[in-house]
DNA sequence: ACACCTATGACCAAATCGGTCAATACATTT
DNA sequence: AAATGTATTGACCGATTTGGTCATAGGTGT
C-alpha cells in the first residue's frame, strides 16, 4: 500500500461493495448534509462498522469529499457535446442521467445539497473541486443548440426551466418503475413542451 | 392561565414573534426533519434562548406537534372550491400557496418533510392529525374541473403533474422576487401548458 | 506455521442532546 | 415605592451521540 494513500484500502474492495458504500453515503448525505449526518448514521445505512468508514476515508470531512469528488467525475465521464436541436439535447441529458442514476441512485439529490449548504468548514474545499471542473452544469451538452427553432416569445431560459423543473419532479416521484418506463415517460411529456415551444414548422 | 394549557404563554405573544418563532422552526424542521433538528438549532434561528421554546411548547414534540396542527389549519381557512376551468383553479391554488407562503415561506416544505420521515415516535400522531383533516390536498379545489376541456391524448394525472412541479421547480429556484412577479412569472408558464392541453377550442 | 492485511467492536474525550430551574427582568396593581 | 405575578434568561443536568482510535480477531496466501 503506498505510503500517503489513504484511499488505497477501499479502491481494493470489490466494486459491488465499494458502490454499496457510495450510495448509501450519497443517501444519507443528500438528505440530512454534511452536519447533520453522522459517520454511524453511514455505517448503519450501509451495514458494516464505523471504523471500517474511517480506515477507508481517514475523516469524515475525508469521505465527504471523496463522494464529491467521485459525483463530479461520474459526471464528467459521460458529458459530451450535444446536436443542433434542443429536445435531442434534452434526450441526451436524459439519457446520461438515467444511466448515472441507475448506478448511484442517490448521487444527484447529493450534488444538489452540496452547494446548499453554507457555513460549514469544507463549503471552501467543495467550491475549490467544482471550480476545477470543465463540464460545467448543462453548457457543454446544449453549446451546439440552435435556438431559431423556438416561438419568438419563448426564451432560453424559460425553456431550459420548464424542462428541468419537470424533469426534476418526475425523478422525485418515480418509484419501482424501470429505466424503460421512465424514459418512455420523460419523453411524453418533452413532447408535451416541444408543441408549446418550437415553430409549427419544425413541429415534424 | 389555564391549568391544562400548556401553550397559552406562546399564543399571549405578538403575532409578530410568534410567527418569526414558527417560521424559524419550519425552516429547520422543513430542512432535517423531525429527529435531526436539535431545538438550540431553532432557538438560534429564532433568536431566543432554548428555555424559551420549552416554556412555550413544553417538549420537542409538543412544539412540532403545534406547528402541524398550526400549518393544516392554516391551509384549510384558505381552501375553497374552484371553478370547473382547470387552469383557473390552478391560478386559485397558486393564489392559495403564495398567500401562505408570503406570510409563512417554510412551511410548504414542513409540510413536505412531515410525512416523509418514518420510523420517529411521533409519526403515528402526525397520521392521526392528518387523517382528521378535511380538506384532503386538492381535491377540494379540483372537485369541479371539467376535464373535457383536455386533448384526448392528455389524461389528468400528467396535467396536474406537469403543472405541479414546474410550480414546484419555480417555488424552488424564487429567490427575492416579489409577489406580483412570482404571480406573473408562473401565469406564463401555465399559458405555455394551456397551449399542449387543451383542445384548439378552449385557448380563448 | 508463518506473516500480512482487513474487519470489527470496545472504547475515548468532547460535544450535543432534550429538558430543568433558580434567578432575574418586567410590567401591573396596590 | 413596595409588592405581586409573570416572562425571560443563562447556567446547569444526566444521558446520548459525536468524530475518531486501537487492540484484537479473522481471513488469506505461502
Amino acid at each position: 500500500m503506498g505510503v500517503n494513500d489513504i484511499n488505497a484500502t477501499f479502491e481494493n474492495l470489490s466494486e459491488e461493495k465499494r458502490n454499496s458504500i457510495i450510495n448509501a453515503a450519497f443517501s444519507c448525505f443528500g438528505k440530512t448534509g454534511y452536519k447533520k449526518t453522522s459517520t454511524s448514521d453511514i455505517a448503519k445505512a450501509v451495514g458494516i462498522p464505523k471504523s471500517s468508514l474511517f480506515k477507508y476515508f481517514g475523516t469524515k470531512r475525508g469521505m465527504y469529499l471523496y463522494l464529491f469528488q467521485f459525483a463530479c467525475d461520474a459526471v464528467a465521464m459521460e458529458v459530451v457535446e450535444g446536436p443542433e436541436d434542443f429536445f435531442e439535447c434534452i434526450k441526451l441529458a436524459t439519457d446520461i442521467k438515467v444511466r448515472v442514476a441507475a448506478r448511484f441512485p442517490g448521487m444527484f439529490d447529493f450534488m444538489i445539497s452540496t452547494l446548499e449548504e453554507k457555513g460549514t468548514d469544507i463549503y471552501d474545499d467543495l467550491k475549490a473541486i467544482n471550480d476545477k471542473r470543465v463540464d460545467k452544469g448543462l453548457d457543454v451538452i446544449f453549446k451546439n443548440v440552435d435556438w431559431g427553432k423556438f416561438k419568438p416569445g419563448v426564451d432560453r431560459s424559460v425553456a431550459l426551466n420548464a424542462v428541468t423543473w419537470i424533469n426534476e419532479g418526475y425523478g422525485r416521484g418515480k418509484k419501482e418503475k424501470d429505466i424503460k418506463t421512465i424514459c418512455a415517460d420523460l419523453e411524453m411529456y418533452m413532447n408535451l413542451l416541444k408543441q408549446s415551444f418550437y415553430k409549427e414548422e419544425y413541429l415534424k
